[in-house]
RNA sequence: AGCGGGGUAGAGCAGCCUGGAGUGCUCGCGAGGCCCAUAACCUCGAGGUCGUGUGGUUCAAAUCCCACCCCCGCUACCA
């Protein structure tokens, strides 16, 4: 007899600096649809999710909490943990990188790389600032300063570990178009190579604190990717053997670059066999439409399920593509529930078995269901489990146009009531890995099993029973608002980034990131803005070093080297008008400013913007999120150069 | 500016990879049918210069190539 196939799949583990966002959530619904069809293949499927807790970042965000670092992850990886139990996400393992079991796996596989020849100890050349006790490069300096400090970063080298990442440069150009799906992601990358090259990557960090101590040097760390994406071998654990190498690795387009270049070249140097795909998806648009920008709205997954069942919640994700970015909210999730759920499959559920308790069931040819098993077999092996769905649904649609075309509460006719229920059955078993609980249910109402062999095989007929409603509609008034201060600006942010780490510090390769430690400082700064704000007040004195003018404005261009800004040309009753750096462009048609007075800070310190010399600064008020900016004018005309007081 | 995504009916999308009559989906609008079902379902209809190019390739372009315009996201910048 032949061996069972295998199926390993996993998705990114996650970086739980922040509770989940939506882009979690759809990531392991995804994954875990696509777990769910290959065991419904009968493959011998193996499924791991997880969370990355040895990020630097974890440092900061757990101090600036105030919490021991340990509790802050834990914490937060509760809430992961949470988030796959309500989303019945069925992964066989949750991998926790700071299990002792992953640090031995990545001390093993660094031990072998080394064997291998391709970890060298070299020096990291950098522009080190020592206010934030980190490394910057050339692109995060304003002005070849430090943007924290303003100060000139002095030019550092300490030693380094590197992992010879340029050896691998040919191998990977030629697996790349194969392993990575979709096409755009792998020519992505391939361009990024092709272009740049492949330089050698720093892979350990000096005197870090937390995270893995690098073999045979507790001096450093081992750099946190390193460690992450060893998780996709140690989470296997004894079962490396069976299951070694996986068959998909599902992960959000945001790290790429890392899953496309650095996972296999670390493979290949190790002497493992490489992953078969790359599914890169895209992200979950939650702010596009500005309407619920404007209010606020963050859509936070676990109160969507706190809200909705979780198929609804899984099927609202599974309607979007999975390659492309999609515009995601609340309205999108109860119209696909009212209309597609409870409208089209529900109500068929429900009067289909209605029909089926009164008249009962004649056993005949089923309807040809052959082309939409192949149909959604064929999405599933390029991964569009949206186009899966979109299938399913049609056929659906079919059943409704049947029903009413036959009638069957007329003719009472038991043989389309068969066909119909046949059909159901072959729905509802496709359906199982987006709505398991769902098909469960309709598979208990008529009497079937949610297997392969009976996807295959025609209904058996029983005596069948009135089904409960399957969906609820959703009155639109019940969304679920939550108010901009439930979350703080920054925490929104670092969310929306890709699951495991930023993708700036390694762009050239030439890795020692700010991640290290910049907590010192940041805590101070924090400390010093606590005290203004209890203060609250100024004195008279205070104020008027401020010189606030009236300024006419004569002219507006828009910045050359920056979308935001504009830059203005000001009249302030001087001898000659003074060149002023506003980001008012996405604010205002230049159209709107020239030629309109405003209220102007005159003896602000001159700044250059990129690379325009600002003298002055225009008052404009501001609403919470910065979503609405509005000059400030004097209420009647009067001349440029006027004093404020 | 860098990277990415997009522009298809009143709104939101799919179709593009692999070219074959503007085809389809959800919402909305108009008319009708049905009375089994969750006020659901079904049929028909109105509504389109498929962003622009009187650009290229082709017998044939929403689809492939080129140029341009606009929108959105992330990052930088909001003195």
């Amino acid at each position: 007899m032949a061996k069972q196939q295998t199926f390993y799949i996993t998705t990114a583990i996650d970086y739980v600096n922040a509770k989940p966002h939506v882009g979690h959530a759809f990531e392991k619904t995804i994954t875990d649809t696509i777990a769910r069809w290959q065991r419904l293949q009968e493959k011998d499927t193996y499924f791991t999710t997880g969370v990355d807790e040895n990020a630097q970042k974890n440092v900061q965000a757990a101090e600036k909490k105030g919490v021991s670092v340990k509790k802050f992850i834990d914490t937060n990886t509760a809430a992961f943990q949470e988030l796959c139990a309500k989303l019945n996400v069925s992964e066989d393992k949750f991998i926790r990188t700071t299990a002792k079991e992953h640090a031995i796996v990545v001390k093993e596989i660094l031990e072998k790389i080394r064997k291998k020849k391709d970890i060298y100890k070299g020096t990291y050349e950098g522009l080190y600032c020592v206010g934030c006790e980190t490394y910057y490069t050339e692109k995060e300096l304003i002005d070849g300063k430090c943007p924290e400090h303003k100060k000139e970063p002095e030019k550092r080298t300490e030693e380094a570990y590197f992992f010879k990442l340029s050896k691998y440069e040919k191998q990977l150009l030629k697996i790349i178009p194969t392993y990575v799906t979709p096409p755009t992601r792998a020519n992505e990358v391939m361009e990024r190579i092709k272009k740049d090259g492949l330089t050698d990557i720093c892979i350990s960090r000096k005197g870090a604190q937390w995270g893995i101590d690098f073999p045979n040097d507790p001096e450093y760390k081992v750099w946190v990717w390193i460690d992450a994406l060893i998780n996709y071998i140690s989470g296997l654990e004894e079962k490396e053997k069976k299951y070694w190498p996986a068959q998909v690795h599902v992960i959000g387009k945001g790290i790429n670059w890392f899953h496309s270049v650095i996972w296999p070249a670390l493979l290949l140097s190790a002497g493992y066999k490489l992953p078969e795909k790359l599914v890169v998806h895209g992200y979950l648009n939650t702010d596009g439409e500005k309407i619920s920008k404007s209010l606020g709205n963050v859509i936070d997954p676990l109160t969507l399920l706190e809200k909705y069942p979780a198929d609804v919640v899984r099927y609202s994700f599974l309607r979007c593509s999975v390659f492309e970015d999609t515009d995601y909210s609340e309205e999108l999730l109860i119209t696909r529930n009212n209309s597609e759920l409870a409208n089209k499959l529900g109500n068929l559920v429900s009067r289909v078995s209605t029909l089926a308790e009164t008249h009962g069931l004649t056993k005949v040819k089923p309807l040809e269901t052959k082309k939409v098993i192949a149909q959604v077999t064929r999405a599933f092996e390029s991964y569009q489990t949206d186009k899966a769905l979109a299938t399913i649904f049609a056929f659906i649609d079919s059943l409704n146009e049947l029903i009413q075309k036959a009638k069957p509460w007329e003719t009472k006719d038991t043989k389309v009531l068969y066909q119909l229920a046949d059909g159901i059955k072959t729905a509802a078993i496709l359906l199982s890995p987006f709505m398991p609980a769902t098909s469960e249910k309709i598979a208990t109402t008529f009497h079937f099993e949610l297997t392969k062999k009976q996807l295959e095989s025609p209904l058996a007929v029983h005596k069948i029973k009135k089904a409960s409603i399957l969906f609820q509609k959703i009155d639109m008034v019940n969304k679920t608002t939550i108010s901009p201060s439930t979350y703080k600006k920054e925490e929104v942010k670092t969310m929306k980034n890709p699951p495991i780490s930023s993708i700036s510090d390694t762009r050239k390769g030439d890795v020692i990131s700010n991640t290290s430690d910049t907590k010192a400082h940041k805590q101070t700064a924090h400390e010093i803005k606590r005290e203004e704000k209890q203060a609250g007040k100024i004195s008279y004195d205070d104020f008027s070093k401020v010189e606030l003018k009236v300024g006419l404005i004569k002219d507006v261009k828009p910045h050359p080297n920056a979308d935001k800004l504009y830059v203005l040309t000001v009249d302030l009753g001087e001898d000659t008008p003074r060149t002023i750096v506003a980001g008012l462009r996405n604010h205002y048609q230049p159209e709107h400013l020239k030629g309109k007075k405003a209220l102007f800070v005159a003896n602000l310190a001159p700044v250059t913007l990129r690379g325009i010399e600002s003298n002055g600064m225009i008052l404009a008020a501001v609403n919470d999120d910065d979503s609405h900016v509005v000059i400030l004018q004097p209420e009647q005309d009067i001349p440029p150069g006027s004093k404020i007081r």
